[in-house]
RNA sequence: GGGUCGUUAGCUCAGGGGCAGAGCAUCUGACUUUUAAUCAGAGGGUCGGAGGUUCGAAUCCUCCACGACCCA
């Protein structure tokens, strides 16, 4: 066992300050003392919340049965000759209270000479203060790891936002509802994956390196591989990957992961996201509409227990079935607009310029991009409650399959919105290798061409419904946080130099 | 990329030309059922960084870094 030495050695990379140091101190002496102040393990018997759970509200007298509970100091109430502390594990917070006659001379000392952010393992009787609150009565006590830095301020917390996302571990131990915010995420991944797997759908991966970053509009982040002398691209979807599937025999695939858009941040958008993408053999968008519905409506009860969060002040109705406008209807409505479909895109422009909206660059948008604008512009941010907008455009559109009716101008496409954001963006597939092609063409450089995608089309993809859901955006709406960086425990900072 | 605001003790924050402050946390002492324990005392600062103005700068000016929000 070594000795800690002095802090002469210019250790660089540590922070000096006067409270650590007193802890180096502190650990120093308890090392003298003979006690190894960082132990390798401690059996308990049971979690805090289970103690909670059993005895909490109904216990008249002490428990025979002694408990061993481990976890963080987090407050401490010396009394002198006894004291209180709070113990925090995993699962909860549970009062510990003892005495110099319950622990002996020395082991009391030890405990009075901890500091708050040390472990401990105790052990004892479950009892009820004379206050009326649950407690451990401290029979034992051990140090299980011990803390050199001072964890932030009990009472009001950690506040600074950057420091919050930096230190994010800090800011899961000290502000309860931001656990609660990722416990409900990883609630809502593995409930996902469950009614998926549930209901035949098989999880697969496809490659975050890829040759030609396809399946969306957006940059690409670059990396390079030295053996293979070529430049791969991280994916922004794993679309044309899992409709290679389709085509291979897969009819029921989903994956659900990490996709990358070299882009700005902000709010509502980080560089890394977490998608789920589902892809179903003889299934249109109505029926992607239906799973869509199923998946996030229970989804979210299992991740925040109710179908119908409320959400800044505003209850959000997730049970089915969910309302299903045209994006034409939508704007239409929204605009005052009528026969949009009639009009053409310079027409639309002159409109936009006229309720003085920013057309700047928009000389070439064509009648579909004028049409989404106008969606964004008017439409876009009332829609709280869960809505299908479907129908978009052709010319926004150049993987989704045109109506059935025999519009050209449309697809059958829809985005849902939950919380005024959108969620998710489904199709039915375009399947005709000939059109794809044209299609890809037609998007001018937008759509990455994904030559050996088209090929793989030529040996022909049953019809086909497709479906990403944005898991980040999902976990905004349900959670009402203002910002994507709430949803994510590590979001992308700015390197932060000395 | 542009605009606005912010960065002061471990944490939360006051102070906006004249001695660096408060609460909590820490340290010392008292207290054997407290709970934001209480009481008495003490220590703790590169005021984000670098320049400038001034007799004097945390405070005013310029640039830079990082962050938040809004816009693109």
């Amino acid at each position: 066992m070594s000795r800690v030495n002095d802090r002469d050695g210019g250790v660089s990379g540590e922070d000096s300050n006067v409270l650590r140091d007193q802890r180096v101190e502190k650990l120093q002496e308890i090392r003298e003392d003979g006690i190894e102040p960082y132990p390798y393990n401690f059996t308990r018997t049971r979690e805090i919340a289970d103690v909670l759970d059993q005895f909490d509200g109904d216990l008249e007298e002490e428990t025979e049965t002694h408990e061993k509970l481990a976890g963080r100091m987090v407050g401490f109430r010396d009394m002198g000759k006894a004291c209180f502390f709070d113990l925090k594990d995993g699962s909860g917070k549970l009062q510990g209270y003892t005495n110099i006659d319950l622990l002996g001379e020395q082991d009391y000392e030890l405990l009075k000479s901890l500091d708050i952010g040390d472990f401990i393992g105790v052990s004892g009787p479950i009892f009820v203060t004379n206050r009326g609150e649950l407690s451990v009565k401290v029979k034992d006590v051990q140090l299980l790891s011990k803390s050199l830095m001072p964890l932030p301020e009990k009472w009001h917390g950690l506040k600074d936002v950057e420091k919050r996302y930096r230190q994010r571990y800090l800011d899961l131990l000290v502000n309860d509802e931001v656990k609660e915010t990722f416990v409900a995420r990883s609630k809502m991944i593995s409930s996902l994956r469950r009614q998926l797997d549930d209901e035949g759908y098989l999880e697969v991966e496809t490659p975050l390196m890829q040759p030609a970053a396809g399946g969306a509009t957006a940059e690409p982040f670059v990396t390079h591989h030295n053996a293979l002398e070529q430049d791969l691209y991280l994916r922004i979807a794993p679309e044309l990957y899992l409709k290679r599937l389709i085509i291979g025999g897969m009819e029921r695939v989903y994956e659900l992961g990490k996709n990358f858009r070299n882009e700005g941040v902000s709010t509502e958008h980080n560089p890394e996201f977490t998608t789920v993408e589902i892809y179903q053999a003889y299934a249109d968008y109505e029926d992607a509409m239906n799973l869509t519905e199923r998946l996030i409506s229970r989804g979210t009860k299992e991740a925040v227990g109710t179908t119908q969060p409320e959400v800044n002040g505003e209850v959000l109705d997730l049970r089915p079935p969910w309302d299903r406008l045209s994006m034409v209807d939508a704007v239409e409505r929204a605009t005052g607009i009528s026969d949009l479909a009639g009009k053409s895109a310079g027409g639309l422009r002159d409109f936009a310029a006229s309720k003085n909206l920013d057309v700047a660059g928009k000389d070439d948008f064509n009648w579909g991009e004028m049409v989404e604008f106008l969606f964004e512009e008017y439409v876009e941010d009332d829609l709280f409650q869960p809505t299908f907008i479907t129908d978009f455009p052709t010319d926004v559109s150049p993987l989704a399959k045109t109506k059935r009716d025999g519009d050209r101008q449309l697809t059958e496409r829809f985005e849902v919105f939950v919380g005024g954001l959108e969620v998710g963006n489904a199709f039915t597939e375009l399947n005709d290798p000939l059109e794809q092609r044209e299609r890809f063409s037609g998007s001018g450089d937008k759509e990455t061409k994904d030559e050996d995608f088209l090929a793989a089309l030529e040996y022909g993809m049953p019809p086909t419904a497709g479906i990403g859901i944005g898991l980040d955006r999902l976990l905004m709406a349900i959670t009402g946080s203002e910002s994507i960086r709430e949803v994510i425990l590590f979001p992308a900072l700015r390197r932060k130099t000395e």
